[in-house]
This record gives C-alpha cells, structure tokens and sequence, in this order.
DNA sequence: GTTCTGACTGCGA
DNA sequence: GTCGCAGCCAGAA
C-alpha cells in the first residue's frame, strides 16, 4: 500500500483508541495492517497537527511516554492522559498498559 | 547509490 | 526494576 494510506490507516487506528485508554506504537501499526512500523507510527505523530488526533494515548511497549522526562511534549501527553483518568506516574503510565494482550479488548474482538 | 538518525521492540544480563 | 545490544523500517541528507 502506498505510505500515504498507511498514515491515513494509523490515524484511523489512533483515533480508535478509547477515551481513558492507551496504546502502544507496535500496537497501532499492526492494527493499521503495518507490522513492524512502531518507527513510521512515531514519525507520523511527530510531523501530525491535527488537535482531533490522541496522539497522548500512544505510548512505548514498556508503557511509558516516549519522550524523554522534562520535554515539552512530555509533560503535555502526561497531562492529557491525567485529563482523561489515565494515571500518569513519573512518566509511567498507571492502570493500563500499551501490551498486545488488550487488543481486542480496546478495539474489539471483531474488525 | 550510501549513511545517519529516530516519539521503537524484544531479549538477555 | 534497570541497562545494553541487535534488529528493524522509513525518511532525510
């Protein structure tokens, strides 16, 4: 497919994210049909503006923001999270986790 | 064409 | 729990 599509696909997955809830960037790839592209997930969101996307709720598979404590981005996806009812500790997220064992329970057992 | 870099991941120590 | 290493893909220089 063409990388266009594939961004338009893990937008799509992103915004499928419940609020309150979180997902990991291995997480959203495959579930946008790109195994393997946690990277192309992180870039898009880095050159993303759209206010609409919950980019706050993409996290690393350890379940930790990915930027590194103290940047800017970093305290606003935490705040965010805290917004919504998401635990945010020393830049670990509580509560839920980014881990492929809930995807279908976020996203839902059928497509 | 090659080389670097990165909001990544999994495994082993 | 943390740290280091190798593998991985995509875009930019």
């Amino acid at each position: 497919m063409d990388s266009e599509t594939a961004a338009k696909r893990i937008f799509a997955a992103i915004r499928a994210i419940p609020r309150g809830e979180v997902a990991g960037y291995g997480e959203v790839a495959r579930r946008a049909g790109l195994p393997g592209r946690a990277r192309l997930v992180a870039r898009l969101l880095g050159e993303n503006e759209d206010p609409k996307l919950p980019w706050h709720r993409v996290l690393r598979s350890d379940g930790r923001i990915a930027f590194p404590e103290g940047s800017k981005g970093w305290r606003e996806q935490s705040q965010r999270l805290r917004a919504e009812g998401v635990k945010v500790e020393n830049g670990r997220v509580r509560g839920q986790r980014a881990a492929p064992t809930v995807d279908e329970q976020i996203w839902g057992p059928a497509d």
